[in-house]
DNA sequence: GTGGTCTAGACCACA
DNA sequence: GTGGTCTAGACCACA
């Protein structure tokens, strides 16, 4: 239930801010939703509140959460985050399509192996 | 000359393992090829020991050298190192396909829109 | 029709005071006229009174408003608070000019430039 | 000779990175040359190291620095960094006019009058 | 020695 | 109660 993996490499606010950031993107949290308290959800994962303001200042940075002094948090309403994560994980494909060429693999090659274990993740549930 | 960009926020000792890995799968580096002594190579690069010694020991710890007491490290025979990095850039990619599966993007979209991205990025010679 | 935008970063008194500040010098507040009381206005806003009570001190402290204890708050005569405001947006276009000239850059160029991009702007309609 | 102002409402971070910000932008901290430490910096500020930090890595996240691990932080060449400040300054040179025009001020009163005056400031040497 | 993360705890502005 | 800033001090990775 907790989004922190403290095996994990990546800093803790990290770990926290895109919890978050893939439940705005997915409309699990509404735009003008209230996030969770500082204090409160420092309580409830068991981290110091500097943590968390970090985490949510990292989100406040990328557009994902509007701040009021004295009332909280809340949901940005934004149409095109959408967009933009297409565009990342397009981006992150690429640099390894590229990575790649560098070894003298075809791009569809990658491609098409990829596809297709794609395929056969999507069939076994994928859980990891 | 050197494979080190101070620049790049990835450790150095991390660059050089990478920019070796690289040599050694392209072939450049044949098997049981003698690698430059770490501190000859801290001296070359302008580095610290340290940060070769550990570069060294990433590169062995991933099955591309070993070291020989008193003698020096030399480049690991390895055959299937090509299929080896084939199966982890397809699997990296199938990790993105999922992650964007997760926000209802279509692993078709993905791979089209990235092999077409990858065919211009191709033609501009992508120095990045 | 209320003044207050949650979604701006400006803390919610500083948003009522600007407003009413600006009903003033517009006259559309005319001298002497009565303000709303602080908890009719908070129950309008749907604020806290506190709230409402800092606006207002903060329009009397700046001298558009003058209380009077047990009656309410009053708009203050001022003649010359247009000119005031001149002057004031005189003053902070010039604080803008002196930083450009830090920076080597030339008074007249951010004036044309400035010039130009308002032009744009009205003609947009701003809604900014 | 420090850029701390402690009676300023900006908090301290913000203080300092725009003043290396300004030290970047005129060009008297050159591309790739080291910044102080960040420990060093605390005390020749008198400030805790953390402030340091946030400090240097809001000029990170605004292109001005480059941090390598374990070496330092570097400013970051940039040649487009002018052109931004004069579009930043153009900026909040408009949102002056379109405040004016909302008190029926006009658009080229206030831009002769400031031009005025900042000629004005200029001879007399502007020394705030 | 260098930067980066985190905690504990204080203090402030705002509602 | 809400967020924001700051300090003191610890611990880690990297060079």
């Amino acid at each position: 239930m907790t989004p922190i993996d403290y095996q994990n490499p990546r800093p803790i606010y990290e770990q926290i801010s895109e919890y978050y950031k893939t439940l705005i993107l997915k409309g699990i949290l509404q735009p003008d939703e209230q996030m969770p308290s500082v204090r409160s959800l420092a309580v409830e994962l068991g981290t110091n509140p500097n943590t968390i303001q970090r985490a949510y200042a990292e989100l406040e940075r990328q557009g994902f959460l509007y701040a009021v002094k004295g009332r909280g948090n809340f949901v940005k309403e934004n149409d095109n985050l959408m967009e933009a994560k297409k565009e990342e994980l397009v981006g992150r494909l690429c640099e390894i399509l590229k990575e790649g060429r560098e070894f003298g693999i075809k791009v569809d090659e990658l491609l098409s192996k990829a596809a297709e274990k794609a395929a056969i993740d999507k069939t076994k549930g994928d859980k990891a």
